[in-house]
DNA sequence: GGAATTTTATACCGATAAGTACAAAATCGG
DNA sequence: CCGATTTTGTACTTATCGGTATAAAATTCC
């Protein structure tokens, strides 16, 4: 009932996310999300809620879509294999060719204005949950004495998340695949015999 | 000659470089420079130029005064003490209490609308002229004998600076000193013996 | 005590930000 | 064909953005 929707909300939103991922949540203006959407103001409003609860759904695409790696990476029966995995999912990501580069969890709004600060803090929590979810999996490497010893999972859960921050950026300004592989070789090569 | 100045245009600097530190460069306004500044809008233009002059003169200001630690460290005798004291320095930074967290290198604008596009590509370009100051330094290494065989010194400082972009995003999200410290630890087991 | 000079304060500019009111357009069931 | 319903298009609102015109205030030289 009633006119017949002219745009698909499923595209829509993969628009937005892209915008989000590429200008950060301040750097991108209603005028770009309509325009790239292809739907007018009143539309974004009716469906998609402010320019806010448009992130958080951008964000919550991303979690559901882009991250699905991270997830079977966790599966990966060996620690170290999980976090290979982790770290090339990851760079892989930030250097695909069809979406921007970076990370939309970090190039969203990691410094802004008190206007953001909501954005911001949903991000930090979102980052914390990923690094939490690594620490559990390691934690349970230990349980199965599969994670060298005299190594806090935590700690090394952090390091891991920690370059692949670092890789966050570089990928963000320009550095291509090849590049973070060689990085994450290295990082990987800390890994506890 | 003239009215006297009424505020220290060194102090004004120090201010506007910590809010763009802390709010990034679209995220900090002209409103929030002036307030914490002191001093009024047509002061600001008149002694800083425009909001991207005055943020290009604070990065400069960072440069020279928060990056001092960073040319010191290029100085140490061998190459595995520099890496560690460039970790272990930018981790101070990013976790001083009397600083904002993280860096201004890439809390300025990560991700950002093409107005500050310019600004952007500053930055990426300090971020690589970094990164190729310590590859240099460790090409020198090579030649001294001080670096580990089959090892690309350039690869070497894409890591290392991959770790402190890493440890930014961290800090930038409230990890402390001492969590860094424990990141950089991990990071440096990878060094070759 | 002026004249010249520099900084200050006030008040403004056009452009753009996010967000909305309202009616025309396009569908449905009857 | 007609009312009910939903989406669309246009035009608007208020607030803030970066930036500036103008004149008063405070100094030095003469």
């Amino acid at each position: 009932m009633g006119r017949p929707r002219e745009f698909d909300v499923d595209d829509a939103l993969q628009t937005a996310m892209e915008l989000f991922w590429r200008k950060g949540y301040e750097g991108t203006s209603l005028t770009d999300l309509t325009e790239g959407m292809g739907i007018t103001r009143p539309s974004l409003y009716g469906f998609f809620g402010n320019k806010e609860e448009l992130f958080l759904k951008a964000l919550d695409r991303y979690e559901q879509k882009q991250m699905v790696f991270f997830r079977e990476a966790l599966e990966e029966p060996k620690a170290r294999t999980v976090a290979e995995r982790v770290l090339k999912g990851y760079a892989d990501m930030q250097t695909a060719e069809c979406s921007p580069n970076g990370c939309l969890g970090i190039n969203g709004a990691l410094a802004c204005s008190e206007a953001a600060a909501e954005i911001q803090k949903c991000l930090i929590e979102g980052r914390r949950r990923v690094e939490h979810a690594l620490a559990e999996r390691f934690e349970r490497a230990v349980q199965e004495g599969d994670f060298p010893d005299g190594c806090s999972p935590t700690d090394l859960a952090r390091y891991i998340m920690t370059v692949t921050q670092g890789t966050a950026v570089q990928a963000a300004s320009g550095a291509d695949r090849a590049a973070l592989y060689k990085v994450i070789d290295m990082a990987l090569q800390c890994w506890p015999k």
